[in-house]
DNA sequence: ACCATCTTGTACTGATCGGTCAAAGATTCC
DNA sequence: GGAATCTTTGACCGATCAGTACAAGATGGT
């Protein structure tokens, strides 16, 4: 058959993006990205290349579909930080919630896995991941803190986020995941408070090591 | 060759244990647990048994090896949880600084891909996060908080712990790192501080949800 | 209508996967 | 010393891995 693609190039996306959420990237074999697209061998090799490609361009889809979201959460409280920070947590715990779409994040996964991807791969990752802590960056940056706290508070915010992933992966259930959001938010508004208040400590993770 | 055991069989576990901590448990394969071991295929099935039932017991080490360190840690500060908590990072923190051991940890690991492994050994991974947060939860217990607040103080932890093994997968440099812990820290004394004070609010993960 | 071009499905490659088996050597017990 | 038991080695199993090759069919340009 053929001659014109038969398949929507976006939804096979989305399917195979779905598989290495859900199974990582050694245990998503070629047979299940096939099974999950529709796709046959072919139509895979020739539409996105080898493993390593669509993998690439999964990651790339996942941080486009939910980099969104998180952008509209942290951009939605305009100097307001902390309702800034926990609208990004309530997007991230809607998507752990939601039971049509894998547990866990694709970048998490990913990211604990970054030693044994390929040197793009894992240099992808670092990229998704430095972009989301540039994105809450972005949201903290008219608090009156030094750059350098509001550096670590995005790093922070970041590093709960996978926390929230990988806990959710192990089964912890959903109360549990807010209370430890709940509790980051809490750090990000007493950081705040207390650099409002005077207290402007210098950084740990800049320059003052 | 043979009659008696040619090789120590707590050494011999060590290394499996490195090399699924370092590969994953999908990209850890047989070869490569027998060349770290210096074991053949017939040693390893005899003294250990399969892939599984060798990984459940590198599982086993490893909370046995690091779960002591983090106790030692977390006890070594009776009436100061605050300190116990700084402890208990500076061991996860010592550990992930260690060029001698992979990066990460092998319960951040394998509970990110509990998905995907066999029922027992996922009930495993379960355990041994509960398990550290019940070690987190005990050094809480004196506190002048009520019990759901340090219910929660202690997810967020092994929440944090987890977060710092998964971003040093990924190649965050340790100063970022230790800012991730002293903000977490900084949790844990604010939320007690406040509880103390008499701002006993109910927990969310508890009943109060 | 014809031909170049593209897609698709299937069959295949060599490599590697986890696991098993039997032969051979070493030890222990009698 | 000899039989029984154990460990080790290395070859081997079918299954699956990622990737390739190619024939067959469908499309579009002319």
């Amino acid at each position: 058959m053929s001659g014109r693609k038969q398949f929507d190039v976006g939804t096979a996306l989305e399917q195979a993006m779905r598989v290495f959420w859900q199974r990582g990237y050694a245990d998503a074999s070629l047979d299940a990205l096939g099974i999950a697209t529709g796709l046959g061998r072919g139509s895979l090799y020739n539409t996105f290349g080898g493993k390593d490609a669509l993998f690439r361009q999964c990651l790339d889809r996942y941080a486009e579909t939910y980099g969104t979201r998180y952008e509209q959460a942290l951009t939605g409280h305009p100097g307001d930080p902390v309702r800034a920070v926990e609208a990004f947590f309530d997007v991230v715990l809607a998507r752990i919630a939601d039971p049509s779409v894998p547990s866990g994040c694709l970048i998490a996964q990913s990211a604990a896995q970054a030693p044994m991807l390929d040197e793009g791969s894992g240099a992808c990752v670092r990229a998704l991941l430095d972009a989301q802590r540039r994105r809450v960056r972005a949201a903290l940056a008219d608090s009156p803190a030094a750059p350098g706290v509001l550096d670590d508070l995005a790093t922070f915010v970041v590093a709960v986020n996978q926390s929230l992933a990988v806990l959710s992966r192990a089964g912890t259930p959903d109360p549990e995941l807010r209370a430890v959001a709940r509790l980051a938010c809490t750090t990000v508004a007493d950081t705040l408070a207390h650099a409002a208040a005077g207290h402007d400590r210098p950084a740990t993770s800049g320059d003052a090591g």
